[in-house]
DNA sequence: GCATCAAATCAATCTTAGTTGATTTATGTT
DNA sequence: AACATAAATCAACTAAGATTGATTTGATGC
């Protein structure tokens, strides 16, 4: 049944109810250990590439490439001023994570009954 | 400075601060589709081997395969009671991952200030 | 219009991770 | 002890994802 309208966890309700179908690509653009400190930093505020290819000392064309994973995963949005392009975190994307989360911690402790 | 002694967010209140070295096992175990649907079953509740392998249609060195990957990355727990095998989630490992994601989301709206 | 700089794209290569079927280890049964 | 079943391991193969360097797109300034 999945009752979850006690309010038992105020920080996961921003977001409604979310199926794993929806993670997955969240959690899949997160598993890299390059994008992870992208998303780390972003986790500071917004940036430009220009500043995150020195920050993180990377070549352009493999920044580019992960930032492009993780913007179609809707980890992040951009926007561009004059030729500098700015990305910043989605914290909808972060909250519907947390509340995948949370659903999954909320009832995994029932112990097997089974074979034997 | 990151404070987050305010209580924010009472959802993350039960992890100390976790640094994304933490969570780079736990997202990288959490990226493949097929662990994906073992995680979700076993948010249901305990199970064992043998029933994860006829409800979830996967080939047994599969499943033990990812198991096994997913046990390595701190997600899982088993114990043995006779011949069967029992794997659960850790709610530990989810919670660390959830207040993982609270620190990101909460300071990352800044706008930058930066190239021009 | 031409030069310059930021960022994205592309094709080729390299690296890592997942699959498969067979084998092994361990527990329980007769 | 021999057999049957549950689960882990292994080696060979396959597929997916990341890196690299070169090229392209697009905006700005001269």
């Amino acid at each position: 049944m999945r009752v979850v309208d006690h309010m038992a966890d105020p920080g996961a309700l921003a977001s409604p109810a979310i199926q794993s179908d929806q993670a997955r690509p969240l959690l899949k653009a997160l598993a890299d250990p390059l994008r992870l400190r992208v998303i780390e930093v972003l986790g500071g505020g917004e940036r430009c590439v220009c500043d995150l290819t020195t920050d993180l000392g990377l070549a352009q064309s493999k920044l580019s490439f992960h930032l492009k994973v993780l913007k179609e995963a809707g980890l992040l949005a951009d926007r561009q001023e004059g030729r500098w392009i700015y990305y910043r975190l989605r914290p909808e994307a972060i909250e519907q994570l947390r509340s995948w989360l949370a659903e999954l911690g909320a009832q995994c402790s029932k112990p097997a009954t089974c074979c034997p």
